[in-house]
DNA sequence: GAGTAGACTGACATCGTTGACAGGGATGCT
DNA sequence: AGCATCCCTGTCAACGATGTCAGTCTACTC
């Protein structure tokens, strides 16, 4: 029913390997050949059979994503991004969410590395941090192309795409700072998320350039939810005096923040300024809209995939590149001047 | 480097075939023989390989999840449940995400039926419910199963998961009349949906068996956004007097008509009850939480990928059967009886 | 004791593609 | 003229599984 190589083949008059190197742009074929090759490819609207090139090939053609992360928006951006580069360049896109605890994740990974023949993995955080993991792919010979959150150091082997958490997060801090806010409460994500860690350095430093004294009691650690966001929140409230704002280390703390305040009545942002982090749609869907910090992750997603396809095609040319992608600050209405007592 | 089937024949002394049948358990072999074949299959970790297996089968170890659909936490309850299954039964899963409206759709999709040999498809609305679609599959010989929204015929062909919007809908709206509500707004989902307008019939249905007369100004068309359920409220707000309550086609429309609410001052649920439909996390992260229906999304999405699979395995002890899900209401804070005036 | 059916196993071709290798014609160099 | 080199093309085996078919060995029936 649907057309293979030989049919192209004999409709064009050439042997099947030559179909081969026109539809894989292998170079030395004749122009001539290569015209007469893909009018027939066009006419029996020929498409390369993907199980059959990854059997024979040492690469296959398709790449996974792998994933554990509660953030559907966030999630949604990766595969787009990934998918866009896929389908541009003719790979499948497999997807994996997985738990970052779970018994034996490397051994799960490798697992369906070879098992589906992949060209490669897409690590995002967690698991991109995971060094038990890393060293198993590692050793299984995978490709890995990692999206992780910037450290100082910046030494990670393998390629990696980066995100200046960081910055960002300075610059968040600083923008409450400006509008006259020096008790800002922050709400840590996940601890064991290197990006949580570089937000709150992100914080502290902000505090630091402008001479306020980082309060313990300010600080509290936790996960990335809005449950457990909701919850600091309330407990940040019962402090004698209250902060005037707080930053949440992702939107859905922040949200969770601003149900709080609204819960106990507070007026946001005139009694309370709130900022996230991530600029989720999300974000965009509260009232009042929240502040924040964000870069679009589909761009971060599709720029690994690229990397990793090429980095498939053993082209020597490039070197394990690396890029810095810096999220933006977005001022929107959950941030004011502090109400004078 | 990986074991393949003949390595596990090697170890266990018989033929690459009978690895064969104990992996696909096949009937006819003897309990003797499938222990050892077994045991050599643990011990070298052996996988079959999914590229292999669907290249020389009919049938190829992949199905395709196929939607176009903004809602990321619905499309993420869609995977996750298509993934449980697929991994319970050796699958992978491929997504793809699509418009509607795109150019050739159908050609698209059975494009991609042929160059990833898939098992099958499951669609999801809108794309379920386009007929043009429909039939380039069927024509292509697509197996395929759809979700989508029951319609009083239930006269499909093909396979299908039905969810009973109406219902649901009815429900919902018989909730608000019971609190007391008569002057009830609705903001519509996209009309090309199949859902929305079983949505609409729901709610119809439930003011007619109350004798409460359907007011055209109450009723506005539009779009399954947050920022259209946005633009309509506000609209509805201009009314004398003012509905005091509104229905959202989904929860994002209710989101969108909360915000909307807060931004003129109105008190939900004092002054006005909202209720959505969908049951997101999303539905409770707002202030207050959504009164809204729902049913997990992602039993639906493993119920379809069991069908399609099993479908697939031509079985015929299983005629095409269908399945009705309900979803239930949930009454949260969004609503309460109104004010009196 | 022959025939038949049922339980179990293996040999071999095959899916659609790519990789290794060989071959042939044209061109350039000695 | 002879040889090497550069283009271009084809032949053949292989990837790792499954499907077809033919076989063997037991047990049961007549």
């Amino acid at each position: 029913m649907t057309a293979t190589m030989n049919d192209v083949a004999k409709l064009a008059g050439v042997s099947q390997k030559t179909v081969s190197r026109v539809v894989n742009r292998e170079a030395w074929v004749s122009e001539q050949t290569r015209q007469r090759v893909l009018k027939a490819v066009e006419k029996l609207g020929y498409q390369p059979d993907l199980a059959a090139r990854g059997l024979r090939g040492a690469r296959a053609y398709v790449i996974s994503l792998i994933y554990d992360n509660p953030n559907p928006y966030y999630i949604q951006a990766l595969q787009e991004g990934a998918l866009q580069v896929c389908d541009e360049l003719g790979f499948d896109l497999h997807i994996h969410p997985c738990h970052a605890h779970a018994q034996d994740l490397a051994g799960d990974l490798v697992n369906r590395y070879r098992r589906s023949r992949l060209s490669g993995m897409i690590l995002t955080p967690p698991v991109s941090e995971n060094a038990q993991v890393l060293q198993a792919l590692d050793e299984a010979g995978a490709n890995v192309v990692r999206i992780l959150s910037a450290s100082p150091e910046m030494s990670d082997d393998g390629m990696c795409v980066y995100v200046d958490d960081h910055h960002a997060s300075y610059a968040i801090t600083e923008h409450l700072i400006l509008l006259g806010h020096t008790r800002i409460g922050f709400l840590w994500g996940d601890a064991e998320h290197r990006s949580s860690r570089a937000r709150h350095r992100g914080y502290a430093d902000a505090l630091r350039a402008y001479s306020i004294k980082e309060e313990e009691a300010l600080v509290l650690r936790g996960d990335f939810s809005f449950e457990d966001g909701f919850r600091r929140a309330r407990q940040l409230f019962t402090l004698d005096p209250r902060p005037t704002a707080i930053f949440g280390a992702n939107d859905e703390i922040a949200a969770g923040a601003l149900v709080a305040a609204r819960s106990i009545g507070l007026d946001v942002p005139h009694e309370l300024s709130i900022a996230g982090f991530e600029d989720n749609p999300f974000a965009r869907q509260t009232w009042p809209p929240l502040t924040t910090a964000g870069q679009a992750t589909e761009n971060i997603a599709s720029h690994a995939a690229r990397l990793l396809i090429e980095q498939t095609r053993e082209r020597p040319s490039h070197p394990a590149s690396t890029k810095l992608f810096r999220p933006e600050l977005v001022v929107r209405g959950s941030t004011s001047p502090p109400a004078r007592r």
